[in-house]
DNA sequence: AAATCGATGATTCTATCAAATCTGTCAAGA
DNA sequence: TCTTGACAGATTTGATAGAATCATCGATTT
């Protein structure tokens, strides 16, 4: 395919040379803030008084005020104009809203993974549950965390759509945070490994159908696990 | 340090008040330059000088500083630090991978709908898609779209998922902007007429799964197309 | 009780300066 | 001759401080 200089028609397809990502003072506090949200230790629902944010990390107010607006893009936090920046709170139907979303998704990446992945990539897919087996036997959580988020991004990825993996890697951040908090229920990990098992079956013999609906069901059991988690709590 | 009086643990399922949006001037500014993004006066590719902006809109830099950041949230452009912001340009792949976002979650909303409607909410969507059978035998391409649009945001809609409109939504802007510019293929929309039938037959058979299937089906035929028209832009 | 007014604290905008990046030129070296 | 690198200027972005604006809340008035 050749490339002809252009504005007009070329712009559509030009290959971008992806300039480097110099860091700046909004970008550091961006990062910052956003920490402070998904682990929690900025309480959703609460107001970001742009003053007392800028004193805290030592810079003025306008790199903050640019760090809120990214934020509110990523919508971890709300703007109301005149008014200020809110931490978005999680009620029970956002959650399930969310975690409908990561179901559609993930649930049409695997049939796609299913279709389209070659035995390397089934062989390599085969190794990280191997990882992700001996994590639960080990019973360290931060290690299982880590290798299932492996297993599923592997999946996820195979495809190539940044789009969809930027989506959900935004909402595992909000699950993350969750869990943190509340927990997982008992035999949470025995069924994620026979739902992890039962999706490589169906890989393995190519059944794309099958690997969706799998996909989906294991998702929606992670949502139904954590709002029995907030049933707990008593939230 | 006192920065946020913030609720305890209550707020995750605290119900907000959702103050009123008033206007300022970076949501005005925001407002225009989505516009001239979508309808494709500004091209992709286009790099964005914040002192042109600000002039030509009569504001200083700041607010159009922080329209872009913004904009870059909702992935309309793209800001690299010191360097400024660029439209986002739309290559084959993106193109794709959104399209294939977009039949994940009309599908998943498709089988939503065919299990959980009630027999005047098919009412109502047959009523719609009357229109829209009008809209195309009177020929006027505005309606048409209109027409259609209304059509699948009531199917979209009714589940509550606001998260997953607004990703809808956002992905309706950049089709709307390509097929501004390069058109409709000839049976285009006798096609969506058939498939938009189809899909009311399966929904009041109350059949989910074959929702699902025509409502992925018909929105990977609009994809094809959509990908044919820029073949014979040559694109 | 409802409405108005003013004080207070927060956000938003402008003007200005500092820092980074881009552009064009020109000389040195292969 | 062509490429490479460096340098000065012009351009653009980034940050700051202060002024202007807006929203909230309590006291006063109707």
């Amino acid at each position: 395919m050749k490339q002809v200089a252009g504005p007009e028609i070329g712009a559509i397809l030009e290959v971008e040379p992806a300039p480097r990502r110099t860091e700046t003072s909004y970008t550091r506090v961006a990062e910052r803030l956003r920490q402070e949200v998904i682990t929690g230790s900025i309480l959703p629902g609460s107001w970001l008084r742009m003053t007392a944010l800028a004193e805290k990390y030592g810079v003025s107010v306008q790199p903050v005020r640019e760090a809120l607006q990214q934020l509110e893009g990523e919508g971890l936090l709300e703007m109301f104009p005149n008014r200020g920046a809110r931490v978005k709170t999680i009620d029970r139907g956002r959650l399930i809203h969310i975690y409908e979303i990561r179901q559609a998704l993930e649930s049409f990446l695997c049939r796609q993974f299913a279709e389209e992945a070659s035995l390397s990539d089934i062989r390599h897919l085969e190794t990280l549950q191997g990882h992700h087996d001996k994590a639960i036997a080990s019973g360290d959580r931060g290690l299982i965390m880590r290798a299932n988020k492996a297993f599923h991004l592997f999946i996820n990825g195979r495809g190539g759509n940044r789009e969809a993996i930027d989506l959900i890697t935004r909402h595992y951040g909000l699950s993350q945070m969750l869990r943190a908090r509340y927990g997982f229920d008992e035999g949470y990990w025995d069924r994620v490994l026979r739902q992890h098992h039962a999706l490589l079956e169906a890989i393995r013999a190519r059944q794309p159908s099958d690997a969706a609906d799998i996909g989906a069901a294991h998702v929606r059991h992670t949502m139904l696990d954590l709002l029995q988690r907030l049933d707990l709590a008593g939230i």
